[in-house]
DNA sequence: ACTATCATTGAATCAGTCC
DNA sequence: TGGACTGATTCAATGATAG
């Protein structure tokens, strides 16, 4: 086991704090392969040519701040490069990352997360349910941004909580197209003059479903651009570390106080529904064992097309295979694999059942001791 | 005006055919300044594995053609910039092009586009209301695909109709993203063997909606990538013309047979009365992340009975069951189901009030849009 | 003719464990 | 580290077939 090892590195890691400085140095002076996962909400380099108003002559607070000035895309691109690569070295090989960004430098980014190596696993559209309208009207009301999930590398095996994102999303698997109003009202920070305290803050529904799905309780989540500390203060509520880097002091004080207040939430909220690997292993032998199936007992497919006979050693005959639950199912399939639990059913009292129901009553059986 | 002079290049093009040969040839043999908006659906570059089956133990039919095989990503940028660059010259100054792709590529030809002067207006997600699941688990159902919108310049005066799109939204402005079926009824062409004639052949719902926003008739669009021919059908009705560019005389012959059958403003066609939309479902979980209940919190049965506790991922734990919240109403209450929107409440001010409250709020937020 | 059920299919970078 | 083996996994829509 890599306990050791990992506690090792853990503790040497500056956890659930906000780190000072340019995100570069920082994630340089960290411990390679010591992160699980990494959120970064970098600067879009807008190419604003001026002000723009509302049709009420309002002037909209746009995203003007030092930090989002490239003076090209080769710039821009140099940067993405530098901190992506700093972020690489830090994950561990089953780590992670999410990038958000506009159409003004997710396609950069994008490009740059595949040449170093990074392996895409989805790009996710949030869909802003509230957007800013296009005042103008000379283009489309740009009414989402796009995140991209990518692993460390196309080996690495990524974190993915599949069962806990189908449940939030009721019952069908999760899709790519997120939608979720941007951040307003109470959730949106505001400094001493009632202005917002920060351009770019992200709602936390964002983040919530972003660690919930691609996290687990205890990991250590990574911001190189913390700013507000939505990051920080959803990590925090959902039992995750963080370590935040940021480089502007107002933005520290600003995402400390907000994290002090968060509260994590009980242990057994966190929890999430687990897969069914998680389970414990029932051989197909142990039903005949336990003369729940007894040996020359009929199966048929669940589609109908073939049946089989149980033997005492818990393998199947059919007319032209033998073998296990599963390789007889692949066999007479001509599929490369079969889950036989499910492929194959038994008769109970005139009613078609699949012998995976047997296999929940033997696992039952075992919860009570 | 440059009436003339349009005219003069506009009689020097091959309207309205489909040309044979390598895209990026053929346009260099077009005059420079000649076409007024371009929709490109380039090979998308996939990096496919090995085979994948449907948990039925079907085979998915890939896209594994020769002409999406490439090399590496150096030798799909350096395409990708050959055939931007030769579709740069042919555009008007006040020209726009389309292209279309999924993370796989969209990333790549974004900033192949940003680099050579093409400026960005918009980038577009095609939400498809019936994706491919993804059927191993594995990752987010990929249920979207990225199109860009970019102008030949900065400068350029590109062809933009708000009101018509706004007509198409009922009455507000047009959003970024855009809810279409994927291609297949009636409208997928078949072969002789009654296989599809292509693979990726696109909506013409979506070809639409890009002619009708940002192109007027009699204009020339042309599509280097012209495969089934979706481009050209929907401009031939729309009383545009079209140019198409394709390799592969099997294509070609598919698209000249569809294409033929067009009738130019078809209209009874094209408008089809829109059913009256169902409410929206709301994921119970989504009133978790949006923190309207927080995990930990209790909720309890309408007729006082039975109390539960919220997860984070939108299940709920009682004494004995966990599960969505219409699952565990039912168990709780030995039902065969439970309406959980009506079945629990949480208290508010003292006062119970049934969770459906809750998703009413976040369906008027949903209908601001 | 109408309803219910079943089969098919779509641009997909889609497995984990044990020996 | 490679090979054998277990076994987890799907949504919406269309069209065909059965009742």
């Amino acid at each position: 086991m890599a306990t050791d090892k990992a506690a090792g590195a853990r503790s040497a890691l500056p956890l659930d704090q906000i780190l000072s400085g340019d995100c570069i140095d920082v994630m340089n002076s960290l411990p390679a392969n010591s992160v699980d996962l990494i959120f970064a909400d970098p600067p879009y380099n807008l190419q604003l040519k001026g002000e723009l108003h509302r049709p009420d002559n309002s002037k909209v607070d746009a995203v003007d701040d030092a930090w989002d000035q490239f003076s090209s895309f080769r710039a821009y691109d140099k940067f993405s490069r530098a901190w992506l690569k700093a972020a690489h070295r830090i994950l561990k090989p089953d780590g992670a990352i999410w990038v958000i960004g506009s159409y003004h430098n997710i396609f950069r980014v994008g490009a740059a997360l595949q040449d170093q190596g990074y392996w895409i696993l989805n790009d996710v559209v949030w869909r802003k349910s509230n957007p800013m309208p296009n005042f103008r009207g000379k283009r489309l009301t740009n009414a989402h941004e796009t995140m991209i999930w990518a692993a460390k590398s196309d080996s690495g095996k990524y974190t993915f909580n599949y069962e806990a994102l189908k449940e939030l999303n009721e019952g069908t698997q999760m899709r790519s197209d997120w939608v979720i109003p941007i951040c307003n009202g109470n959730e949106r920070l505001k400094d001493a003059n009632g202005q917002k305290a920060h351009p770019t803050q992200k709602p936390e529904a964002l983040l919530h479903r972003v660690l919930v799905g691609s996290s687990k309780p205890g990991d250590v989540i990574l911001d190189p651009f913390f700013g507000s500390g939505t990051t920080g203060a959803v990590a925090k509520r959902l039992g995750r570390h963080f370590i935040g880097i940021e480089r502007e002091a107002k933005y520290r004080k600003v995402a400390e106080a907000r994290i002090a207040k968060i509260r994590r939430h009980d242990r057994d909220a966190l929890e999430v529904t687990q897969p069914k690997r998680a389970e414990p292993r029932v051989p197909f032998g142990h039903l005949v064992e336990r003369g729940m199936l007894t040996p020359g007992d009929q199966l048929h497919s669940f589609n109908g097309r073939y049946k089989a006979k149980v033997r005492a050693d818990g393998t199947l005959v059919a007319h032209d295979a033998r073998g296990s639950i599963h390789q007889v199912g692949a066999i007479l399939e001509g599929a490369p694999s079969c889950n036989g639990w499910t492929y194959w059913c038994f008769n109970r009292d005139g009613q078609k059942m699949p012998i995976d129901v047997l296999r929940q009553q033997v696992r039952s059986e075992m919860r009570e001791n």
